[in-house]
DNA sequence: GCAGATTTTAAGCAAAATTTAAGCTTCTGT
DNA sequence: ACAGAAGCTTAAATTTTGCTTAAAATCTGC
């Protein structure tokens, strides 16, 4: 995954490249809106990160800009301006989605990964285990052997092989995978991790998704 | 890490107690203004989360009082007010940050982890010894082994390990890692120190956790 | 609108984690 | 060296949490 940052303060810029070369993304950097807007034309990202504050060009520009050449390729801002304003114009010239400084780079990543993931379908393949999860396919084979899974089902095995290693809490399945905000007291997620565990167990997947007691379910790596 | 939520609405406020808690804080709720204050002011918090509208004193104005003598523990406002007043109005009363409802319990997340500045991006890994504790895949290693853990032990040794070289009271253990509700007359501490010296001493890390006899416990720096 | 599939709820059970309590050991000051 | 205080260890009681099922509710395609 191939992502150009466009961010004129070398600090943020640095820290971003930084934290997203350990996520395994290739990560070149423009320091204004004119470079960026060159870089991001004549290469092929798969994603932009964008300073809505730009010295020259500024960041909605680019954006209105790039859009033109290459409607497909998600565009995220970076904004210190919360107003509902800024954010409808943002996201009326072009921008996929956008978030507000100071922010926690995990959540930016988490942002970049949903862009990703609807946008991305050349060789969408999930794997830990047995198990692969072609997504553009929506297809699970688990030891050469294919896996019916129903919506749920999937959606929830998706989002716990796009976090292998990460321990994913309930209150984070619950809003990722079921949508829901406020409501703690449901036992849901155990059925389904049940269901999993039995569909997986049957094809010869046993102990691919463990129990982190008093917190949530994580597939480890390797 | 200690945290009080003032909220009046039970829903939410059990929501977000419980998934704090799987995030291995320990957290307080007060169903109102009043209440909230009162605890706020007489228990030594890391960090507060208040609702804007509250029956009787109202979120600014608990805030306003809460920074006269805690300036530098951080507020985060949860509010359903979005226009540019109303945050202004919430940022001079002393407030860090604030969300709008709705909104998605790991965007709070996020944000409570920029005011602690603890953020997963930042320092995933606290080590000490040959322990490495990694918040994010919630792990733990002792020179190379994995070490389990239960959720109380795991944020005990997570208290000591972000406190290292500073030695850590009975009473602030107390504080910090189990919540106001408990019975200071216990002997909790001893059994957990315990239970994890015992479990990294099977590992081969022996005397990281250090007993200072009439204080409490400490890990020191290498 | 029916039949089957999917999702959700609820409840009992089992297992694990937490807490209490009590006896033992080590340390400290005299 | 002794007495008292503080901490350590263990076992058992209590509470919490997750697993499993079955049944109820909801959705979907015909």
């Amino acid at each position: 995954m191939r992502v150009l940052i466009i961010e004129d303060e070398p600090g943020i810029a640095n820290f971003l490249k930084e934290g997203l070369e350990e996520e395994c993304f290739a990560v070149d950097v423009a320091n204004n809106g004119r470079e960026g807007l060159s870089m991001a034309l004549s290469n092929d990202y798969d994603l932009l990160v964008v300073d809505w504050l730009l010295p020259g060009l500024s960041g909605v520009e680019v954006c209105r800009q790039f859009r033109k050449e290459c409607p497909q390729v998600p565009v995220i801002f970076l904004t210190a301006k919360d107003t509902l304003d800024d954010v409808i114009f943002g996201l009326e010239s072009g921008a996929s989605d956008y978030i507000k400084k100071p922010f926690a780079f995990e959540e930016l990543l988490a942002r970049i990964r949903v862009q990703l993931r609807t946008s991305f379908s050349g060789n969408p393949l999930l794997q830990a285990g047995g198990v692969e999860m072609n997504l553009a396919a929506h297809r699970i084979t688990c030891n050469g052997k294919d896996v019916l899974l129903t919506p749920k089902e999937f959606a929830l095995l998706e989002y716990l092989l796009r976090n292998r290693g990460i321990v994913c809490t309930r209150s984070r399945i619950i809003e990722h995978v079921w949508d829901i905000h406020f409501d703690a007291d449901t036992s849901v997620i155990d059925v389904y991790v049940n269901f999993l565990r039995k569909k997986l167990d049957v094809s010869g997947c046993t102990d691919l998704i463990e129990t982190v007691r008093g917190v949530g379910y994580v597939i480890r790596e390797k």
